[in-house]
DNA sequence: TTTAAATTTTTTAAGCCTAAAGTATTTTTT
DNA sequence: AAAAAATACTTTAGGCTTAAAAAATTTAAA
């Protein structure tokens, strides 16, 4: 019956996980409205486009934030809009496009990251560097589709 | 400079948490899906509903799951017209009504449920009894509002 | 080369989600 | 009792999300 108390265990910790999760994104959702104007979704783009300087396509950025192709051009379309980004032709390809950060956008995307750390860390307090480390490698080695970079 | 090193690694901490509980909402979405005709937030609502056997309040449900009142209100309509779940007035207070799974929708849950927990402990195969224990404990005190129930 | 298949992106339809405003009812205050 | 405040829920407007279909282009096959 060992494997049925660890089966529960693991779904405990999924509950909870998920619980978690809502709770810290629901947060972070709620100052990014009302200290930037902003959302999380637009947040995790320009997270993503910030982090590759030389902007990403359409497709990259989707598979790497794990959502929809339509989700992305939806989203992009709204940043293009904030003037936060800008889509460029691909030479060689006329399918594909590019999508960077402005300049404004990634001045706006460098003062919101370094909040949404400070906010971050302070959701986490109750967690020690140890444990954080520890339950970080543990998730980062999740057996794919669980794990595949960062 | 160590409370530097700890912020980041809090920080990384919770994009892994992220990472995951996205991989995983969206396997559980897509079996939902694909093998029982229904999506993840309608199995949430259900789970709840489950849990009491008395049925719950707009308002509780809406306190539990962590979304918004109107958003229980649509999922609440949908899964009424498909026969799951049923409205019940409040006998002394015609603002409130109290929301009941149908024989149907308990048979129905009840399935799924199985499953589910059967999914979840697949995906979470590289998490070993004594890991799943402890990280559910850490997650489990985190300071409020990241904690307050199950 | 013509056709077929694959790739890249957008569009569409339906549902999820929130904040804010609105409706109805109950409770509290005056 | 009348007015004000609080509670329970729904509606609305706007944005996020997906799956599936469509459009444009490129690559591979015949």
């Amino acid at each position: 019956m060992t494997a049925e108390r660890l089966s529960k265990e693991r779904l405990r910790l999924w509950l909870r996980m998920l619980r978690v999760t809502r709770q810290v994104e629901s947060t972070l959702r709620e100052r990014l409205r009302t200290e930037h104007d902003t959302t999380l979704p637009r947040f995790d783009v320009m997270a993503a486009l910030y982090a590759d300087g030389n902007g990403l396509k359409m497709n990259e950025l989707s598979r790497r934030l794990r959502v929809s192709n339509g989700n992305v051009t939806g989203i992009i379309d709204r940043l293009v809009e904030d003037g936060c980004v800008e889509r460029i032709a691909i030479e060689g390809d006329r399918r594909a496009t590019r999508v960077c950060l402005t300049d404004a956008g990634r001045a706006s995307f460098s003062k919101m990251a370094a909040e949404h750390e400070r906010w971050i860390n302070a959701l986490f307090e109750g967690v020690a560097e140890e444990d954080a480390h520890h339950i970080g490698e543990l998730l980062h080695r999740l057996p794919t589709p669980l794990s595949d970079a960062t």
